[in-house]
DNA sequence: CTGTTAGCGCTTTCAG
DNA sequence: CTGAAAGCGCTAACAG
């Protein structure tokens, strides 16, 4: 990569580089119109693109912001990158991008390697985990994070805060009321349904997922029902149908039972995000069950490519763009103590995949 | 965004900055060990961290892989942005996103961003559009992009070259054989369908789009069958849907002749992509039609989310994550004439969607 | 309003 | 093997 130079610019003009600067690039003070327009020419016709390392260098600002994902590709995640990119683009910052599959020491990479291209800011979604396999992880994340805040960056995390992170300045934290609307959840849910309930949660410690699953268990229990069952997997689809699979045999075999007894309840099932709810339908229905005729089943995130799927999911609707978006404005202002940022809300959405109780024949 | 600087590590190691770069960034000479060691635990306590932009500056190479799509939340580019970003990955660089929504300007301005960004390469993916309306846009990218190669930067596009593209060097196509697999899965519905065929099409002048349903029609073509009915809409699900609705009406209409005259033929529609697909798909349902019962249906691009819709769409699989992946590779070789990249295929995957021909009661 | 002079932080000849 | 010096391309005080 080369490319004309502001020197060779001014040059051609005939003016110096600090004149071409100022009416190239943006500056207060404004050259005259001849002159600006003699340099303006002289650009175009050189095919002049600015250096933005050399200006980032020289105003030390590089307009990066890098954004943190467990992969683009899933549209959990795909949903958020959207809302940072629009928010980013208003700021007329570029995004960078890393994916580290969640493991803390790939995160810790990633924002070494944002602060070292002095990223103005960093966003990191996903979940955030206190499994004890990612202790050291997360404390070396942690000590990274804090230096590059330290440095002056400024850091957003979608979620939960990073375990051990204690940097006061330049680090903010975007709160997503997962266990109030679990528990919401599990309210309507019990209002009309009256069989045994069943989670599908993630590993144990992962920040979102437990916290959903609380969410769930302390709405039980002000209807004054017993706690769920947990299931634990994968925070996957793939995680969410060998559950599901499993769940499909014993549906299997209560049925059976209930055919000589007289018993006729439906499990609830409720997945702690969307995609492994679709997996475990999809297990169901691969083992001949039918939703919600033998159990019925809801998720969490209302990811809209998933919306079509039928019988349509039941789930938590997140404003998964405008979290994105908020994040980054909450790391993008200028230090000052911008308005307060409305807090991030969301709404129980009950459709098919929950209706009502009919027992099965 | 401040931090330590390599002369401050240097000057507490009591060397010279020159030393402390070659022990710190790699360099063809090592210094001794003590000095290294040295060296080593002064960063560390400072917090040395690079500056990657004064090393861009310095040796004219930034690291960073430009991205331009319509929509990151879009699967299909999330797909193909996944294998980017793991290129990337392997050859150690960062992807710095841009998204477009496919307008010509918008992609101008980021090929100009990513060029002040001095990116080593730049992958464009999303259909490339000849539309009278985008002349304008595609001369100013099409520039732009010659610009950026004849300074030495890489271009890697998906699919179709950019109109007007010029540049010999350093200008990458990785085509995709739309028109040959829409021709096989023309071919391989005809085998078993016998009624009418209608396609939803993009925008006419979108190459993708345009490129499918010339393929699909030589496939019926060369079955000796008459050309499908072409509807065109927007290249997005609600487009799906709106021809979806359209259909149905016109399916009814035509199932309640054949009630009386005995006529029973079904038609199959060939959405160019698969979310377009879901979208007439759910119109037919929305309209308490069913598929494959009243309607066939088939899509394009096999969208990993998308494979547990019902009834199981026919689509043809592209292996859109290596597509990103190749892209990446070939806008990141160095120059020289490295093997010859094996070729993108693909393959109809003929699902539920478009199951045997059943007539209806 | 313009030009001159220093750097921003790092790499890289070229001497020592 | 190390250090000194000269930039990479641009901006930002200062002078003129």
């Amino acid at each position: 990569m080369v490319a004309s130079t502001l020197s060779e610019v001014a040059r051609l003009a005939g003016v110096s580089p600090a004149t071409a600067s100022r009416v190239l690039n943006g500056s207060a003070r404004k050259p005259g119109p001849d002159i600006a327009e003699r340099v303006r020419s002289a650009a175009e016709s050189l095919g002049y693109v600015p250096n933005a390392q050399a200006q980032a260098l020289a105003k030390s600002s590089s307009g990066l912001i890098g954004l943190i994902v467990h992969d683009i590709a899933d549209p959990y995640f795909a949903a958020i990158a959207r809302g940072v990119q629009e928010a980013a683009r208003e700021q007329g910052r570029m995004v960078l991008l890393a994916t580290t599959a969640g493991a803390p020491a790939d995160e810790r990479e990633a924002v070494a390697a944002f602060a070292a291209r002095r990223a103005d800011s960093i966003v990191i979604a996903g979940s955030r985990s206190a499994r004890p396999e990612d202790r050291q992880g997360n404390a070396g994340l942690a000590a990274e994070l804090d230096r590059y805040c330290r440095n002056g960056g400024q850091v957003a995390v979608v979620g939960h805060g990073v375990v051990g992170a204690a940097s006061t300045e330049g680090y903010h934290v975007v709160t997503v009321p997962n266990e109030e609307l679990a528990a919401k959840l599990a309210a309507e849910l019990a209002a009309s349904h009256h069989g045994h309930f069943v989670i599908i949660g993630g590993p144990a410690g992962l920040f979102t997922s437990d916290d959903r699953i609380r969410g769930f268990q302390r709405g039980l229990a002000d209807t004054a029902l017993p706690p769920a069952e947990i299931i634990r997997t994968e925070f996957t689809r793939s995680g969410g149908f060998d559950v599901g699979i499993a769940l499909a045999a014993r549906i299997k075999a209560s049925q059976a039972a209930a055919n000589t007894s007289g018993d006729t309840k439906r499990i609830c099932i409720f997945a702690v995000n969307d995609v492994m709810a679709i997996g475990a339908a999809a297990a169901l229905r691969a083992e001949g069950l039918r939703i919600p005729r033998d159990a019925i089943i809801a998720g969490f995130d209302d990811i809209e490519s998933l919306r079509d799927f039928r019988p349509p999911l039941s789930t938590v609707h997140l404003p998964l763009e405008e979290i994105g978006r908020q994040a980054t404005r909450r790391a993008g202002e200028t230090a000052g103590e911008n308005a307060v940022p409305p807090a991030i809300t969301g709404h129980v959405t009950l459709r098919r995949s929950t209706e009502g109780a009919f027992p099965a024949p």
